[in-house]
DNA sequence: TGTACATCAGTGAACGCGCGTTCACTGATGTAC
DNA sequence: TGTACATCAGTGAACGCGCGTTCACTGATGTAC
């Protein structure tokens, strides 16, 4: 056998995870991961249900490998934004929504199960989503300390800012996917999204001035 | 008998129809409407499973009644928190908050089944919520407009205000229902939730001068 | 290199269970006369 | 008021189906010698 022919046993089993996981997101499109069957996920797999187990112990653990897997791109596309330049506010504004709906293309399927499990997925799978998510603020009220502005807030305030940002963001994120294949819906959200990121800046511009 | 140990054939249907409505409303805390069975449902009223079809057609229909219901109750309180006096920022925000955190408080679960299915629900049902909210931003953005200070501020602006400040609430509202039975957490979510408010009110008042 | 044994991803039959839905029914309530 | 009939909320048996999980198995891949 050449060597190219071949596949060891490891790297099989490692593609029957893969194809797991792929099928799980897939078929999560419709209904949440409390309504997915191991043999339907079996079944688009291409194994017999039995087989599952040799590599999942149950649904609920494919979901929490779902959630690692999104939120480390997620986290790959946060560097990205914060490696850039830090310029003028409208011009961060502009570059991250942009970042942001480049990624939602890229990893549409990841972001609709994020979406969905956040409110209805097991408590699990909810629990290591929300943890997830604070890591997101915590991180993003570190950086913000780091803008021309922010040097007198106290820490509770950088974290209710960064707060704000992240459900705004996650609130995008979501009307995004509402607008798929539909470019003209797409372009409002990402205006809106513009406006309120801006809107957002601008009290937290004038926010020690005022209180 | 007497006229107060009867109770009508139409009475009697309607006190079934509410328990059907309370039970999937308490059975649908743990799990998501597309989990919950008609048989569940059934034997909580206690009735047999096929008694069901006097009363819905389907489980999905059963979820959108209970839309119906929530957002009937939602809109009282949005009327209740209009019709208050127009004085200071500080004060709205602070009136609408614990209004808010008042009708969590007693609509639980109502609420809770409006965040799940929001993102999980069948489809008809997060079309109907998506509708009532857009709703509620529509309202909110015509109240926005008699603000003073908003009367040079385009229509477009105005409804993405309304947008940030419903988003807001809808995200603080989760908070709480997180933070169920642990006050500190829950004043914890009113201390943010009052500063975020604030925060986007200042950039609102802010925005003109500034674009 | 060749052989004997171990590993283990995937198989396939079988199980008991709860599901939605059908159907013909019952008997109390309501109504027309 | 009394009677005869209509309505209809709830009954209970029955159905076929997909589910998760068990178990003993197979046979290709991997490893020790």
């Amino acid at each position: 056998m050449t060597a190219e022919s071949v596949e060891t046993r490891a790297e099989r089993k490692e593609r029957t995870r893969r194809a797991i996981l792929d099928a799980a997101l897939d078929l999560t499109e419709d209904g949440t991961l409390s309504t997915l069957s191991l043999r339907q996920v079996a079944k688009q797999v291409g194994i017999v249900p039995t087989a599952f187990y040799r590599h999942f112990a149950s649904v609920d653990e494919v979901g929490l490998a779902l959630v690692d897997e999104s939120f480390a791109s997620l986290r790959a596309l946060l560097r990205e934004v914060r490696q850039g330049p830090v310029d003028g506010a409208a011009q961060i504004v502009d570059r991250s929504i942009d970042t942001l709906v480049a990624h939602v293309h890229r990893h549409r399927a990841h972001f609709r199960f994020i979406a969905r499990e956040r409110a209805a997925g097991p408590l699990a799978v909810r629990m290591a989503i929300r943890h997830e998510i604070e890591l997101c603020e915590r991180e993003l009220a570190t950086d913000l300390a780091l803008l021309p502005g922010t040097a007198a807030w106290s820490s509770d305030d950088l974290r209710v800012l960064s707060g704000l940002i992240v459900t705004s963001m996650v609130s995008t994120a979501e009307a995004l996917l509402g607008a798929e294949g539909r470019p003209e819906a797409e372009q409002q959200v990402v205006r809106t999204a513009r406006t309120q990121l801006r809107m957002l800046l601008i009290g937290a511009l004038n926010w020690h001035s005022r209180t």
